[in-house]
DNA sequence: TCTGGTGGTAAGTAAGTACTTACTTTGGCC
DNA sequence: GGCCAAAGTAAGTACTTACTTACCACCAGA
């Protein structure tokens, strides 16, 4: 009856691996931990998931949890150095280096796009994972700031101020232009991932989505339409009010 | 020595209404315990706050917390409907109404744009609040896409899409269009609010935020600059190149 | 064959957790 | 002053949590 429990339990807890053999080896079993545990932290956060629940999502029992990992919280910073490390990390800089040469502007931009909107679609417990540690004030959230966005800013400041002086670009602050089209992209992939899993509000591909946003923007900093703030149609008479109407305090 | 101990948790935990006072009217501590509660659910989320802390911060027994809220969840939801309710939520379309009857396009754009952003500053907590009930897939976050994202995604929409047959914006998705401005804004407040409250990638005031986002992606729907996706800066050697280089697939 | 290391478990424990109960204080009003 | 409902509490209860302990089953190699 033993035997019958613990098979019983490995055929319906194991997803993937080793399908009918009850015993893993050692590291096997620390993998399936781990990647069950991204699971749950990522639908419920840290301290929404219990020890219990990942033991019997793995099929084992809690002791085993802890003979890999000696408490919750080791097994939750492993996930996150896993989840820093691994190969399938972007790298924004190979990424778009060819493009980058080249002054493709539209490459460059449309490139990086389509990388973050494929990797939040192919990895959303990525995402997921990141907001609850950024909620939770844990070093994900840091990390990911100093080895993603800084660098992110860094790379593409860098070369939207190259080109404006190239006088290709008009002259705004580039990390006010690298906030905007970063915006753009995060907020659409959490939009997918969160708030509109079923796409009510906009259905569109990666590959359309990074197009049209690159689109906007580049169109938005180009030099073509520079012109005064009253540029292309609203009426003099309307704009007086309005930039009157917007100087509320907080 | 009762007395004591209940007047030094008063001072101690009592932040602001009616100091000394030990004994408050109902209403009022049930307000304060609602208070209390939306800065620790904020902070720690519905799982990582227990009804212990909250009662500590307010600087009661827990009894008098279940004595106004019969259940952790109860006093959860009347978070979510005094967020959801209270008089300082926004209203995309009084706020607008103005300029979009005139068709001021950078008003209707530039209003909305500032009025978020102010939202989320003076209330921080609620964005956190929002986050947090998203992840764990609680009702404020359907409350809050259906009688507030949705709202605006019509109102600007409809507007856009007006606009567009007017000539005076490209016949981009007006969704598309949305999301990349809902976009820019959302995503700066979640900088400001989450990934660099200290403002090092980034530190402008709303009403700058606003307008330069406003411009980008004005200019960036203008019928101005239009002309084919090849329009203004990079080689069409590179190009060539690029273009190509774009179709991996996922 | 038996033996020792490894993969695994059942059954704990102590400290929380949400929530209750039985009781005490307080202040406004007759 | 004295009453009493409302504001408040201390000390529970039943259950869950992260983490431990002591033990079992299997199988390679001597």
């Amino acid at each position: 009856m033993n035997k019958e429990a613990t098979i019983r339990k490995a055929v319906a807890g194991g997803a993937s691996l080793t399908p009918v053999t009850t015993r893993m080896a050692a590291e096997d079993r620390r993998h399936q931990i781990l990647h069950v545990a991204v699971t749950l932290f990522s639908q419920r956060g840290f301290g929404g998931t219990t020890t219990k629940e990942i033991a019997q999502a793995a099929g084992v029992s809690e002791a085993m949890v802890f003979r890999h990992y000696a408490t919750k919280q080791e097994l939750y910073t492993a996930i996150l150095d896993h989840k820093a490390c691994s190969g399938d990390q972007m790298n924004p800089e190979e990424m778009v280096a060819e493009a980058l040469k080249q002054k493709d502007d539209r490459a460059v931009f449309e490139r990086l796009a389509l990388g973050a909107l494929e990797h939040h679609e192919t990895d959303p417990e990525f995402q997921r994972l990141l907001l609850h540690s950024a909620l939770e004030k844990h070093e994900l959230a840091e990390m990911f700031f100093e080895k993603f966005l800084r660098r992110v800013y860094e790379l593409l400041g860098g070369y939207i101020a190259e080109r404006q002086r190239d006088g290709a670009m008009i002259k705004i602050d580039p990390a006010i232009i690298v906030r905007a089209f970063i915006g753009m992209i995060i907020h659409h992939s959490l939009n997918n991932n969160l708030w509109d899993p079923e796409r009510r509000l906009l259905n569109i591909s990666n590959q359309e989505a990074a197009k049209q946003f690159t689109e906007i923007l580049l169109n938005g900093i180009s030099p073509g339409s520079k012109a005064t703030p009253l540029a292309d149609s609203a009426r003099s008479a309307a704009r007086k009010h309005s930039t009157n109407g917007l100087s509320r305090k907080k």
